[in-house]
DNA sequence: TTTGTGATGTTATACAGTAACATTTGCGAC
DNA sequence: GTCGCAAATGTTACTGTATAACATCACAAA
Protein backbone atom coordinates (compact mmCIF):
# COMPACT_ATOMS: atom_id res chain seq x y z
CA UNK A 1 0.00 0.00 0.00
CA UNK A 2 1.53 3.31 -0.99
CA UNK A 3 1.32 6.43 1.11
CA UNK A 4 -1.52 8.03 -0.81
CA UNK A 5 -3.70 4.96 -0.44
CA UNK A 6 -2.77 4.67 3.20
CA UNK A 7 -3.62 8.29 3.88
CA UNK A 8 -6.98 7.95 2.18
CA UNK A 9 -7.76 4.89 4.27
CA UNK A 10 -6.62 6.71 7.38
CA UNK A 11 -8.88 9.61 6.61
CA UNK A 12 -11.84 7.34 6.17
CA UNK A 13 -10.98 5.48 9.35
CA UNK A 14 -10.99 8.72 11.31
CA UNK A 15 -14.32 9.95 10.01
CA UNK A 16 -15.82 6.57 10.84
CA UNK A 17 -14.65 7.18 14.40
CA UNK A 18 -16.33 10.54 14.35
CA UNK A 19 -13.24 12.69 14.21
CA UNK A 20 -11.14 14.45 11.64
CA UNK A 21 -7.76 13.92 10.08
CA UNK A 22 -7.05 17.61 9.87
CA UNK A 23 -4.30 19.22 7.83
CA UNK A 24 -1.71 19.23 10.59
CA UNK A 25 -2.51 15.68 11.65
CA UNK A 26 -2.37 14.50 8.09
CA UNK A 27 0.93 16.24 7.49
CA UNK A 28 2.45 14.69 10.61
CA UNK A 29 1.24 11.27 9.53
CA UNK A 30 2.79 11.82 6.10
CA UNK A 31 6.08 12.76 7.69
CA UNK A 32 6.09 9.64 9.83
CA UNK A 33 5.32 7.56 6.74
CA UNK A 34 8.37 8.96 4.97
CA UNK A 35 10.69 7.40 7.52
CA UNK A 36 11.57 3.77 7.90
CA UNK A 37 10.76 2.24 11.25
CA UNK A 38 10.85 4.29 14.41
CA UNK A 39 10.62 8.07 14.29
CA UNK A 40 11.01 10.51 17.13
CA UNK A 41 8.78 13.43 17.91
CA UNK A 42 11.54 15.99 17.56
CA UNK A 43 12.52 14.57 14.19
CA UNK A 44 8.96 15.11 13.04
CA UNK A 45 9.07 18.57 14.55
CA UNK A 46 12.18 19.38 12.53
CA UNK A 47 10.59 18.00 9.36
CA UNK A 48 7.47 20.01 9.99
CA UNK A 49 9.46 23.17 10.48
CA UNK A 50 11.13 22.63 7.12
CA UNK A 51 7.75 22.40 5.48
CA UNK A 52 5.79 25.12 7.19
CA UNK A 53 8.39 27.28 8.86
CA UNK A 54 6.74 27.48 12.22
CA UNK A 55 5.97 24.69 14.60
CA UNK A 56 6.35 24.08 18.31
CA UNK A 57 6.45 20.84 20.31
CA UNK A 58 2.80 20.89 21.35
CA UNK A 59 1.70 20.92 17.72
CA UNK A 60 3.59 17.72 17.03
CA UNK A 61 2.72 15.98 20.28
CA UNK A 62 -0.96 16.72 19.88
CA UNK A 63 -0.97 15.30 16.39
CA UNK A 64 1.02 12.23 17.44
CA UNK A 65 -1.26 11.63 20.42
CA UNK A 66 -4.27 11.86 18.17
CA UNK A 67 -2.81 9.42 15.67
CA UNK A 68 -1.95 6.96 18.41
CA UNK A 69 -5.45 7.22 19.81
CA UNK A 70 -6.88 6.47 16.38
CA UNK A 71 -4.62 3.45 16.11
CA UNK A 72 -2.73 4.88 13.14
CA UNK A 73 0.55 4.98 15.04
CA UNK A 74 2.03 2.98 17.88
CA UNK A 75 4.21 4.52 20.49
CA UNK A 76 7.46 2.66 21.23
CA UNK A 77 8.14 3.47 24.85
CA UNK A 78 11.56 1.87 24.94
CA UNK A 79 12.77 4.26 22.28
CA UNK A 80 10.62 7.33 22.87
CA UNK A 81 9.45 6.94 19.33
CA UNK A 82 6.57 6.15 17.03
CA UNK A 83 5.87 3.69 14.24
CA UNK A 84 3.15 3.52 11.62
CA UNK A 85 0.45 0.92 12.13
CA UNK A 86 -0.42 -0.69 8.83
CA UNK A 87 -3.29 -2.76 10.21
CA UNK A 88 -5.40 -0.17 11.93
CA UNK A 89 -8.54 -1.60 10.40
CA UNK A 90 -8.19 -5.21 11.41
CA UNK A 91 -7.79 -5.04 15.18
CA UNK A 92 -4.61 -7.06 14.88
CA UNK A 93 -3.40 -8.63 18.08
CA UNK A 94 0.11 -8.97 16.85
CA UNK A 95 3.29 -8.19 18.64
CA UNK A 96 5.34 -5.47 17.10
CA UNK A 97 9.05 -6.09 17.13
CA UNK A 98 11.35 -3.11 17.11
CA UNK A 99 15.10 -3.35 16.74
CA UNK A 100 16.69 -1.23 19.40
CA UNK A 101 19.75 -0.72 17.28
CA UNK A 102 18.46 0.26 13.84
CA UNK A 103 14.78 0.97 14.51
CA UNK A 104 13.60 -1.61 12.00
CA UNK A 105 10.08 -2.86 12.60
CA UNK A 106 8.55 -6.30 12.21
CA UNK A 107 5.35 -7.88 13.29
CA UNK A 108 4.50 -11.33 14.53
CA UNK A 109 1.07 -12.75 15.07
CA UNK A 110 0.63 -13.79 18.65
CA UNK A 111 -3.05 -13.54 19.25
CA UNK A 112 -3.32 -16.71 21.27
CA UNK A 113 -0.34 -15.83 23.39
CA UNK A 114 -1.79 -12.42 24.07
CA UNK A 115 -5.15 -13.86 24.97
CA UNK A 116 -3.47 -16.14 27.51
CA UNK A 117 -1.63 -13.17 28.91
CA UNK A 118 -4.79 -11.14 29.27
CA UNK A 119 -6.53 -14.04 30.95
CA UNK A 120 -3.71 -14.57 33.41
CA UNK A 121 -3.58 -10.87 34.19
CA UNK A 122 -7.32 -10.64 34.60
CA UNK A 123 -6.99 -13.40 37.19
CA UNK A 124 -4.96 -10.95 39.21
CA UNK A 125 -7.49 -8.18 38.73
CA UNK A 126 -5.30 -6.48 36.22
CA UNK A 127 -6.49 -5.12 32.90
CA UNK A 128 -3.79 -5.13 30.27
CA UNK A 129 -3.83 -2.04 28.12
CA UNK A 130 -5.63 -2.65 24.86
CA UNK A 131 -2.60 -1.21 23.19
CA UNK A 132 -0.71 -3.36 20.79
CA UNK A 133 2.30 -4.77 22.51
CA UNK A 134 5.61 -3.46 21.34
CA UNK A 135 8.62 -5.61 22.08
CA UNK A 136 12.21 -4.52 21.67
CA UNK A 137 15.20 -6.59 20.70
CA UNK A 138 17.66 -7.00 17.89
CA UNK A 139 16.97 -7.70 14.24
CA UNK A 140 18.96 -10.18 12.20
CA UNK A 141 21.40 -7.65 10.79
CA UNK A 142 22.09 -5.97 14.10
CA UNK A 143 22.56 -9.25 15.93
CA UNK A 144 25.41 -10.30 13.65
CA UNK B 1 11.34 -10.52 52.85
CA UNK B 2 12.12 -7.28 54.63
CA UNK B 3 14.45 -4.65 53.30
CA UNK B 4 17.44 -5.65 55.39
CA UNK B 5 17.24 -9.23 54.23
CA UNK B 6 16.75 -8.12 50.68
CA UNK B 7 19.74 -5.81 50.80
CA UNK B 8 21.94 -8.53 52.23
CA UNK B 9 20.85 -10.89 49.48
CA UNK B 10 21.44 -8.19 46.90
CA UNK B 11 24.93 -7.60 48.22
CA UNK B 12 25.74 -11.26 47.99
CA UNK B 13 24.27 -11.46 44.51
CA UNK B 14 26.53 -8.65 43.34
CA UNK B 15 29.70 -10.09 44.75
CA UNK B 16 28.86 -13.41 43.11
CA UNK B 17 28.75 -11.49 39.84
CA UNK B 18 32.15 -10.06 40.59
CA UNK B 19 31.08 -6.52 41.35
CA UNK B 20 30.24 -4.42 44.35
CA UNK B 21 27.12 -2.99 45.88
CA UNK B 22 28.88 0.20 46.94
CA UNK B 23 27.52 2.73 49.40
CA UNK B 24 25.83 4.92 46.82
CA UNK B 25 24.36 1.98 44.94
CA UNK B 26 23.10 0.47 48.14
CA UNK B 27 21.58 3.73 49.25
CA UNK B 28 19.79 4.17 45.94
CA UNK B 29 18.47 0.62 46.19
CA UNK B 30 17.24 1.33 49.70
CA UNK B 31 15.46 4.44 48.51
CA UNK B 32 13.73 2.53 45.73
CA UNK B 33 12.69 -0.12 48.25
CA UNK B 34 11.05 2.49 50.44
CA UNK B 35 8.54 3.30 47.73
CA UNK B 36 5.64 1.20 46.60
CA UNK B 37 5.69 0.25 42.96
CA UNK B 38 7.20 2.47 40.34
CA UNK B 39 9.74 5.13 41.26
CA UNK B 40 11.25 7.76 39.04
CA UNK B 41 14.88 8.71 38.82
CA UNK B 42 14.33 12.29 39.88
CA UNK B 43 12.31 11.17 42.87
CA UNK B 44 15.27 9.10 43.96
CA UNK B 45 17.52 12.05 43.28
CA UNK B 46 15.40 14.21 45.56
CA UNK B 47 15.42 11.54 48.26
CA UNK B 48 19.15 11.21 47.96
CA UNK B 49 19.63 14.93 48.29
CA UNK B 50 17.63 14.90 51.50
CA UNK B 51 19.92 12.24 52.91
CA UNK B 52 23.32 13.40 51.79
CA UNK B 53 22.84 16.99 50.76
CA UNK B 54 24.63 16.76 47.48
CA UNK B 55 23.74 14.67 44.49
CA UNK B 56 23.50 15.22 40.77
CA UNK B 57 21.61 13.27 38.12
CA UNK B 58 24.59 11.19 36.94
CA UNK B 59 25.02 9.78 40.42
CA UNK B 60 21.50 8.44 40.43
CA UNK B 61 21.45 7.24 36.84
CA UNK B 62 24.73 5.39 37.25
CA UNK B 63 23.45 3.61 40.30
CA UNK B 64 20.12 2.79 38.66
CA UNK B 65 21.84 1.50 35.54
CA UNK B 66 24.05 -0.69 37.65
CA UNK B 67 21.12 -2.08 39.59
CA UNK B 68 19.19 -2.83 36.41
CA UNK B 69 22.24 -4.57 34.96
CA UNK B 70 22.47 -6.71 38.06
CA UNK B 71 18.81 -7.58 37.76
CA UNK B 72 17.91 -5.93 41.05
CA UNK B 73 15.65 -3.41 39.37
CA UNK B 74 13.54 -3.40 36.24
CA UNK B 75 13.05 -0.36 34.13
CA UNK B 76 9.46 0.48 33.19
CA UNK B 77 9.76 2.22 29.87
CA UNK B 78 6.14 3.22 29.66
CA UNK B 79 6.49 5.28 32.83
CA UNK B 80 10.15 6.29 32.77
CA UNK B 81 10.46 4.54 36.08
CA UNK B 82 11.94 1.66 38.00
CA UNK B 83 10.63 -1.16 40.13
CA UNK B 84 12.36 -3.52 42.51
CA UNK B 85 12.88 -7.09 41.31
CA UNK B 86 12.21 -9.51 44.11
CA UNK B 87 13.26 -12.57 42.16
CA UNK B 88 16.71 -11.61 40.96
CA UNK B 89 18.08 -14.96 41.94
CA UNK B 90 15.65 -17.23 40.17
CA UNK B 91 15.81 -15.99 36.57
CA UNK B 92 12.06 -15.58 36.58
CA UNK B 93 10.42 -15.36 33.19
CA UNK B 94 7.35 -13.70 34.49
CA UNK B 95 5.54 -10.73 33.13
CA UNK B 96 5.51 -7.73 35.34
CA UNK B 97 2.27 -5.81 35.46
CA UNK B 98 2.41 -2.14 36.26
CA UNK B 99 -0.63 0.01 36.83
CA UNK B 100 -0.26 3.16 34.78
CA UNK B 101 -2.41 5.08 37.17
CA UNK B 102 -1.10 4.27 40.63
CA UNK B 103 2.20 2.53 39.89
CA UNK B 104 1.21 -0.63 41.72
CA UNK B 105 3.14 -3.70 40.62
CA UNK B 106 2.06 -7.31 40.17
CA UNK B 107 3.59 -10.31 38.55
CA UNK B 108 2.14 -13.12 36.52
CA UNK B 109 3.87 -16.29 35.50
CA UNK B 110 3.85 -16.56 31.74
CA UNK B 111 6.93 -18.56 30.97
CA UNK B 112 5.29 -20.67 28.29
CA UNK B 113 3.72 -17.67 26.65
CA UNK B 114 7.08 -15.94 26.63
CA UNK B 115 8.78 -18.96 25.15
CA UNK B 116 6.23 -19.02 22.35
CA UNK B 117 6.79 -15.35 21.78
CA UNK B 118 10.53 -15.81 21.56
CA UNK B 119 10.14 -18.70 19.16
CA UNK B 120 7.80 -16.77 16.89
CA UNK B 121 10.14 -13.80 16.90
CA UNK B 122 13.17 -15.94 16.21
CA UNK B 123 11.31 -17.22 13.16
CA UNK B 124 11.50 -13.69 11.85
CA UNK B 125 15.17 -13.39 12.65
CA UNK B 126 14.43 -11.25 15.65
CA UNK B 127 16.00 -11.71 19.06
CA UNK B 128 13.77 -10.55 21.87
CA UNK B 129 15.63 -8.73 24.58
CA UNK B 130 16.38 -11.01 27.53
CA UNK B 131 14.85 -8.34 29.68
CA UNK B 132 11.85 -9.20 31.75
CA UNK B 133 8.77 -7.97 30.02
CA UNK B 134 6.97 -5.15 31.69
CA UNK B 135 3.35 -4.69 30.71
CA UNK B 136 1.25 -1.70 31.60
CA UNK B 137 -2.42 -1.50 32.30
CA UNK B 138 -4.82 -0.79 35.12
CA UNK B 139 -5.04 -2.48 38.48
CA UNK B 140 -8.31 -3.45 40.11
CA UNK B 141 -8.66 -0.30 42.19
CA UNK B 142 -7.85 2.03 39.35
CA UNK B 143 -10.17 0.28 36.94
CA UNK B 144 -13.19 0.88 39.12
C1' DT C 1 -25.33 36.76 14.97
C1' DT C 2 -24.11 34.75 18.85
C1' DT C 3 -22.16 31.31 21.20
C1' DG C 4 -19.93 27.12 22.07
C1' DT C 5 -16.61 23.57 20.97
C1' DG C 6 -12.63 21.55 19.17
C1' DA C 7 -8.27 22.53 17.01
C1' DT C 8 -4.23 25.20 16.71
C1' DG C 9 -0.73 28.76 18.00
C1' DT C 10 2.54 30.51 21.45
C1' DT C 11 5.33 30.92 25.41
C1' DA C 12 7.44 29.12 28.95
C1' DT C 13 8.76 25.51 31.75
C1' DA C 14 9.12 20.89 33.75
C1' DC C 15 11.00 16.41 33.46
C1' DA C 16 14.48 12.85 31.69
C1' DG C 17 18.98 11.57 30.45
C1' DT C 18 23.99 12.06 29.06
C1' DA C 19 28.78 13.99 27.71
C1' DA C 20 32.94 15.26 29.34
C1' DC C 21 36.22 15.90 32.55
C1' DA C 22 38.01 16.29 37.48
C1' DT C 23 38.64 13.85 41.70
C1' DT C 24 38.69 10.23 44.86
C1' DT C 25 39.13 5.49 46.44
C1' DG C 26 40.72 0.88 46.82
C1' DC C 27 44.02 -2.48 45.63
C1' DG C 28 47.91 -5.02 43.84
C1' DA C 29 52.94 -4.48 42.30
C1' DC C 30 57.14 -3.11 43.60
C1' DG D 1 54.87 2.27 52.26
C1' DT D 2 54.17 4.34 47.88
C1' DC D 3 53.54 3.99 43.20
C1' DG D 4 50.43 3.35 39.63
C1' DC D 5 46.34 1.59 37.75
C1' DA D 6 41.26 0.95 37.40
C1' DA D 7 36.79 1.58 39.06
C1' DA D 8 33.70 4.60 41.16
C1' DT D 9 32.12 9.06 42.23
C1' DG D 10 31.78 14.19 41.91
C1' DT D 11 30.78 18.26 39.08
C1' DT D 12 29.35 21.13 35.39
C1' DA D 13 26.93 21.81 31.65
C1' DC D 14 24.16 20.45 28.24
C1' DT D 15 20.80 17.77 25.07
C1' DG D 16 16.53 15.68 24.50
C1' DT D 17 11.57 14.70 25.76
C1' DA D 18 7.10 16.30 27.09
C1' DT D 19 3.49 19.29 29.06
C1' DA D 20 1.05 23.39 31.37
C1' DA D 21 -1.30 27.35 30.57
C1' DC D 22 -3.36 30.56 28.03
C1' DA D 23 -4.46 33.02 23.51
C1' DT D 24 -6.51 32.57 19.16
C1' DC D 25 -8.89 30.61 15.30
C1' DA D 26 -12.42 27.99 12.54
C1' DC D 27 -16.61 26.12 12.10
C1' DA D 28 -21.17 24.74 13.11
C1' DA D 29 -25.42 24.75 15.92
C1' DA D 30 -28.83 27.71 18.13
ZN1 LIG E 1 -0.45 -2.01 14.43
ZN1 LIG F 1 18.48 -3.74 13.61
ZN1 LIG G 1 11.98 -9.32 38.41
ZN1 LIG H 1 -3.71 1.26 40.05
Amino acid sequence: MDSATYLAAAEQHCSQQGCKLTAVRRQVLELVLRHQGVVKAYQILADLQKERGLAAPPTVYRALDFLVEQGLLHRVDALNGFIVCRHFECRHEGLILVCETCGQVGEVDAGSCLAALRAASAGMGFTVNPQNLVITGQCKECTA
